[in-house]
DNA sequence: AGGCTGACTTTCCAAGGGCATAGTCAGTCA
DNA sequence: TGACTGACTATGCCCTTGGAAAGTCAGCCT
């Protein structure tokens, strides 16, 4: 045993469901597309074709998807318009869809340290003293908190 | 931009593929029932019967699933015995599963934070000090960063 | 020997993800 | 007016995910 559970979730006897904030998560961006999607977005990409050619997808898929992240409010479709040119949109990230950052880079952070590719892939470091950035567990006293020092309660 | 790009990643006018280390986690857990029976791992749950009945899968996903966790190195295999009981195997977490704490953790916050249901879901709290544990950015030289602190490398 | 139980395996099925190809549509430019 | 471009939409296909139900199999117990 490694996590410390107690109430309801110590005592329950199926399946929680919906109760699970994980799987409630996982029900609206629980697909690759929508992950990689995500992924560019936080790069800076904004436009319908850069996002379909830098994540590979097809414009069909990548359509589809881009809808459901804006009904999900974790994209926003933004009109603009470039001078001479016509209205267009793009689509950029919204409160919500940042707050998805720290599972992005533990996701990551994971794909970097376990995965057999040796070239993990970029490093990310902290801008001005180039200390590499890792996601970490932390409570809000400031204590780093380690996996058996958590308990879950619900 | 919310981010900033050098190197090829800046460069880069087609797909990374296998290159980008969130698209390698997602090949190998992105699917809702790894997830799901991580995080039952996670929880300290070890026999197959327990890990069918706590996810909600059939027998013949959980079976398959879990084959491909071990398989991949996030679960172990092993064989134990109950008094009187015969030679059973149990699923355990190994050091590589462990280390996806910190993502299924980011997505617990993000569905707690902002899926629609109110009564989110478990709270992870800090055993002890009883202070609510998040999951969060941080460079190795212990700042805290934020989204546009970070610079992605490669 | 036969039953029981935990741990699967097998078969069949529906839904969804993703690809390829082709078509649409609106506004700008020549 | 017609071409062109960015941004989709439609169709057909295959593969994977997941569910339901039944079958298998090993070993302990009576």
């Amino acid at each position: 045993m490694v996590l410390r559970l107690t109430g309801r979730l110590a005592r329950r006897r199926g399946p929680v469901g919906d109760r699970c904030p994980i799987d409630r998560t996982l029900q609206i961006v629980g697909s690759r597309s929508a992950f990689l999607l995500l992924r560019e977005a936080l790069y800076g990409t904004t436009r319908f074709d850069d996002l379909v050619r830098l994540t590979g997808f097809t414009e069909a898929v990548a359509a589809k998807r881009l809808k459901e992240l804006v009904d999900h409010g974790l994209l926003e479709r933004r009109p603009y318009q470039e001078p001479g040119q016509r209205t267009r949109h793009e689509y950029v990230l919204t409160d919500r869809g940042h707050d998805l950052m720290p599972a992005l880079l533990a996701l990551a952070q994971w794909g970097r340290t376990h995965s057999p590719r040796k070239d993990g892939g970029p490093t990310p470091l902290h801008d001005g003293c180039e200390a590499e950035v890792r996601v970490v567990m932390q409570c809000a006293a400031g204590h780093p908190v380690v996996e058996d020092e958590l308990v879950l309660t619900s």
